[in-house]
Parts: structure tokens; C-alpha cells; sequence
DNA sequence: ATGTAGTTGGTAATCGATTACCATTGCATC
DNA sequence: GATGCAATGGTAATCGATTACCAACTACAT
């Protein structure tokens, strides 16, 4: 039931050839003779041998291995992300080692290390703090070839694929502003998250810049439903309450327009909702979510091309990529004019 | 900017001592003086050095990964699984290296291949299929410790961790009766899938039992909410339509539900539907989705701690361990009468 | 003083591959 | 026939750790 294990020094004997020709058959490295060629690949069918792929890393100083390490695996959008990156590298050569941070600065600090330990030949990473994250982030890019991705350190010199949110907060507030609203909630994640920071600068400038149309109100925490619904609920109970929230990713929108209909609010007509991200809940949600759609498959594929490019020229220069996002209209929030 | 690979031989040259005391101290093997102890602390820490996993693996014959293979990461299912398995097996000290087969044996049996190539410790496999995955499945079994996890192939021998879906249909078969339906559909995945064939399976023995209750209508395809909204339409416009949906997967109720509105109906008065898996979507779509909660925690914790008895003891007899699942009654499927 | 046990540390083998280097052979060229 | 070159194959070094084994030393009892 267990079978024993085979070495290439078996293949070897069993085929009446040194190691080194079995070596040669196998990786073609060099021609080697049709006889020879013959008996050791007779021989590796009869011994059912596969090469021990540490022995091959330690001696080529290369594992065919990618670390990633992401945030979180709960919110939708990066399995997304994972998904076509694995794709991606599994189409050039390259298997993933999935990790994830929980959100947490240290636990994050030790699954880079622990992955650079294992000789991972690169690293994609989302970082989860702006500041907090950035020892792990700038030791972890002195060994290994790393390339940030959707979210960044507060730090120039390091690889990064990410949207622009500048441009997706944008098109939301236009939106809105079509609807002639009284007072917009923003429910946003923490601002020593990258993406958190950006939604938030670009809605803040954006407001200002509106002030005369509309009132606003801020509030920050976390990228979940609960919390979504939790200061949704708060913004409803208060004196002034808005009519338009907008939300720092999707989660976060599924738990305010809970709390609307909470509230007897009809989302969509009494109140509008927007989210961020496009991640599969958007569109299954009653009523669908209008968001902001981040490139995932560009994402993913542009991160990894990033991340070859670095590997075969760590001297280059550090690259920051922002993808285009694009608007999606669904009845949570419509173009056209309110009842 | 790059550093220097830094090896256990530079740091016993600084320390002014042998390799072997080196790694003693690092180890902690054996007792070694409190100077030489300090010298090579010292030594450590100038020199930032971190031992290189793959040396110690290959010496040890061990290297503390486990590789796990789901058929999917689009259904949110397998990442809870695989969140609650990474941080069992982080607690006992494995990392985890994830791989997925995209419902394809083929595929699935590469991906297999690869990571035992890659000397895993132990493999977690949710096996796409319950014929077609055999020999994949078996002939890892031979190599590596092996648990399948929420899904089995069709042959003894293997250990598995599953939910009791014979009990979950039951539960959901009990409410639809109270409800006194006329027609009921069960959409569900293809048979070929171990979910499918038992979730199937008991549907059609409870229904064979009750059918002088109900009549009843069997689709099967796939476990995606395209499919679910695809198959519901289509029984619709049938000319007995049903009003009750039983489906495989949370996804595909989330697909028939929709299909049930763009039908004109009220979901959860004049027709019903209930999902599989609890998923947190169905707690976040409308109406709120009546299903059958899999105990992921256990599913993963059992998963592994299967796993890891193995590994000490490669011939322990074969266990297969069913949980039990839980009724989560939401407005999709009540209990009470209907209007 | 001698034998014995317990510490401590170094040397070298080992895990399983790849590959630098050298030796041999065959063949073409002058 | 000598020479050069290409093709082929083996020996051994190498990657970076752990650990079996041996040597040296100390401490202590006899």
C-alpha cells in the first residue's frame, strides 16, 4: 500500500546508466544517445520515478513557486483575484503558495517570512496596512522579486498593480449627483488600507468640490457587511439622515441596504446604495448593486507579468500600474430621475 | 538592495564555530556551552540569516506542507473550508499549498501529481468526481497521506469527511411537506459529483415515499447559479410548473429564485426555494434564503486532525466521518402556511 | 592514578537532484 | 596518420541543511 521511494540513483541502476544520464534524458539538458534515452525512460515507467522537486530546487536555486499573500479570503473579491493569478502562473511554469494575513500586520510579517524561508521565487502580496505593513513589505522585496497588488505600501519603490479609485469614485458621485441628493452618506473602510485611503480622499475631494450641492457625512471602519450595517443604521438614526450612501466596497453596500429596508426605506427610490469591487453578491443581491467594477482578470495578469519581469531583471525600475474601472449600473442606485 | 544569500556556513565562519553547532543551537538538538550558544546568536543576528527550508527538507524528509485541492475558489463554499483547514494546520506547524482543479479529473489529477512532486506531507482533496477522480486519488493515497474532504470517490479505503446529506434533504423534504406543495423540482448537480449523487439520492427516496403528497421533477447540471436560473426558467414554463424548488447548492437557488421573480412570482409565498450549504450569500440575498448549514468548522478541524493521525500511523484503518448538517429556516421556505 | 559516564564540538555522510569537468570515442580534415 | 571537434557518458562537486559518529575533555567514583 505505501510504495517505496525511487531516486534517480535507482532509475540509474535499473537502467545500467550514471545519475547524470538519467538527469540528461529527463531535463534534456544535453543529447544523450536513442539506447541510452531508451533505458532510462524504460526504466522510469517500470520504477514509476518522479524527481523529488527539493533536491532539483536546492541545486537550481529555484522552486517554481510563487508565495501570495492576501488579506483575507471571506471577502469575495480575492478569491477572484487568486483564481486568475494562479491561472496565470500555472500557465508559465509557476505553482502558488496561498497564504493569508487576517487583516493583521504581524501575522502578515510572518507569513512573508515564512515564504521567503521557503525559497518562494516570488511574492504577490495586498498588503493590509499603508504604514504598518511596510517593514515585511520593503525586507520581503530585498530577497525575492515582489509585486504588490490592488492595494500598496505608503512607499515609493515597489511593484504595483492596483485601479484607479480615484476614477471609479468618481464616476459614482457623478451618478449621484444626477440624482439630486439631500445629504451623502460615505461608509468607508479604515484609511491604513490602501484602498480605504484612496475611496475616501477621492470622495472627500470630490464633495468638497460639491459642497454647494449637496451635505456629507464620513464614516470609517471596517470592509464588512456588519459593520456596513451597523453605521448605515447609525446614519439613519440621526437627525439629518442622507438619501444617497456610498460605500467603500460591497460588503459594506449589502449592509446598508439591509439597514435601509430595516428602516422601511425602498433602496433604490427613498434612498440610493452604491458599492465597490463588482464581486458576484452585486448582482444576486436584492435589489442588484450598482458598483464600481475592478478589472480582476487584468489585475491578476498584469501583476504576474510584473512579477516575471522583475525576476529576470531585479534591477529594474519599480513600476506602478492603475487599471481602468468601469461603471455598473443595477437598481440600487439608477441614472434616471427619482419618484 | 539585494541582499546576499546568507548560509548556516557563514554564519558558523562568523561564529568562529562548526555547521553542526550552528544548527544545534537553531534546532535545539542537543546541548551546546552558553558561549558557543551566544557566539552564534550573535552571529544570527549580524548576519539577518534564516535557515533555507528546502536543505532542511530534503535532510529531514519532511517539509511541513500540506497541499489541499478544491474543485473550485468561485463557490464561496471551499474557501470557508480552506480558511478553517490553513489555520488548523497552522497551529500544528504546516503551511498550506493550495491548488484547484476546475471540476476537471484531469486537471485535478496534474494538480495531484504536482504537489506530491513537491514532497507535501499530507493532501487534502475534495475530489471533483466520484469515478473519474479514482485513480488520482488512489494512487496518491499510495504516496502520501490523504483525506478527502466534503467529497468522496466511490471506493473504500480512503479516509473522508463529509456532512450527512441524507439528513440535510430529510430536513428539507420535512419542511416542503408542511407546506403541503403541489409539485416539488429538485435542481441539483450532476451525479457524477459525490454531493450530487447523495443529495439526489435522497430526494428521490423521500419523494418515492411521499408520492401521494406531491409529484415531483428532477434536473440535474451544474452547482452555478447560471445553471439554477437556466433549469428553473425551463420548469416554469412547463405546463405543470412546481411550487416548491428543492436545489443542490445555494448557488443554484439563488439562480432559481431569480428565475421565480422574472416569472412573476413572490418567493416565499407562491412558490418556494431552498438551497444547500449556507453559504453567506444566502444570508444576504432576497429573500433570505431557507438551506441546509454545513459545519465547516468541524469539516475542516476533523479534516485535519484525520490527516495529521495518519501521518503517525500510515496504517491505521480507513474512517469516514459524516456531521451533521442544520436547518437554517429563512424567508425563501417557512415553515408556516402560505397565504 | 584509572575507569566511566556525560558534555561538547567537529568531520563527514546524507537527503536527491543538476552540472562542471574530464575522458573516451568517432569522424572529418589536412 | 596526426589533429581537431562534436557527441556522449561518467565522476564528483554542489545546493543547504541535519545528524551519525568519533574525539576530546571534564567530573567523579574507585
Amino acid at each position: 500500500m505505501v510504495s517505496p521511494r525511487v531516486s534517480i540513483q535507482d532509475v540509474a541502476s535499473a537502467a545500467g546508466v550514471s545519475s547524470a544520464t538519467v538527469s540528461r534524458v529527463l531535463t534534456g539538458a544535453r543529447s544523450v544517445k536513442p539506447d541510452s534515452a531508451a533505458a532510462v525512460h524504460a526504466a522510469v515507467a517500470a520504477l514509476n520515478y518522479r524527481p523529488n522537486q527539493l533536491g532539483r530546487a536546492l541545486r537550481r536555486q529555484s522552486t517554481q513557486v510563487i508565495g501570495m499573500i492576501v488579506p483575507s479570503i471571506d471577502n469575495p473579491f480575492f478569491p477572484s483575484v487568486i483564481q486568475v493569478a494562479e491561472r496565470q502562473l500555472r500557465s508559465k511554469g509557476y505553482a502558488l503558495l496561498l497564504s493569508t494575513s487576517d487583516d493583521d500586520p504581524d501575522i502578515e510579517a510572518e507569513r512573508v517570512q515564512m515564504l521567503i524561508d521557503r525559497q518562494v521565487d516570488g511574492l504577490l502580496i495586498s498588503p493590509c496596512r499603508r504604514s504598518a505593513s511596510l517593514p515585511a513589505v520593503a525586507e520581503a522585496a530585498e530577497r525575492v522579486p515582489l509585486v504588490q497588488i490592488d492595494r500598496a505600501v505608503d512607499a515609493d519603490g515597489f511593484d504595483f498593480v492596483g485601479v484607479d479609485d480615484a476614477e471609479g469614485v468618481r464616476s459614482l458621485v457623478e451618478l449621484v449627483l444626477g440624482l439630486r441628493p439631500r445629504r451623502v452618506a460615505y461608509l468607508g473602510g479604515d484609511l491604513d488600507n490602501w484602498s480605504g485611503a484612496k475611496r475616501h480622499a477621492a470622495f472627500v475631494s470630490l464633495a468638497r468640490r460639491n459642497r454647494s450641492k449637496f451635505s456629507t457625512e464620513v464614516k470609517l471602519g471596517e470592509f464588512s457587511e456588519a459593520w456596513g450595517h451597523a453605521a448605515a443604521t447609525a446614519s439613519l438614526a440621526g437627525n439629518n439622515p442622507p438619501d444617497a450612501f456610498i460605500c467603500g466596497n460591497d460588503l459594506i453596500a449589502v449592509g446598508a441596504i439591509d439597514a435601509c429596508e430595516g428602516a422601511g426605506l425602498v433602496v433604490g427610490r427613498e434612498v440610493t446604495v452604491s458599492g465597490y469591487d463588482d464581486i458576484a453578491l452585486a448582482r444576486m443581491c436584492r435589489p442588484p448593486l450598482t458598483t464600481v467594477r475592478q478589472p480582476v482578470d487584468q489585475l491578476g495578469a498584469r501583476a504576474v507579468e510584473l512579477l516575471l519581469a522583475r525576476t529576470s531583471d531585479r534591477h529594474r525600475k519599480a513600476e506602478q500600474v492603475l487599471l481602468h474601472t468601469e461603471l455598473v449600473v443595477r437598481q440600487s442606485m439608477t441614472a434616471g430621475p427619482r419618484a
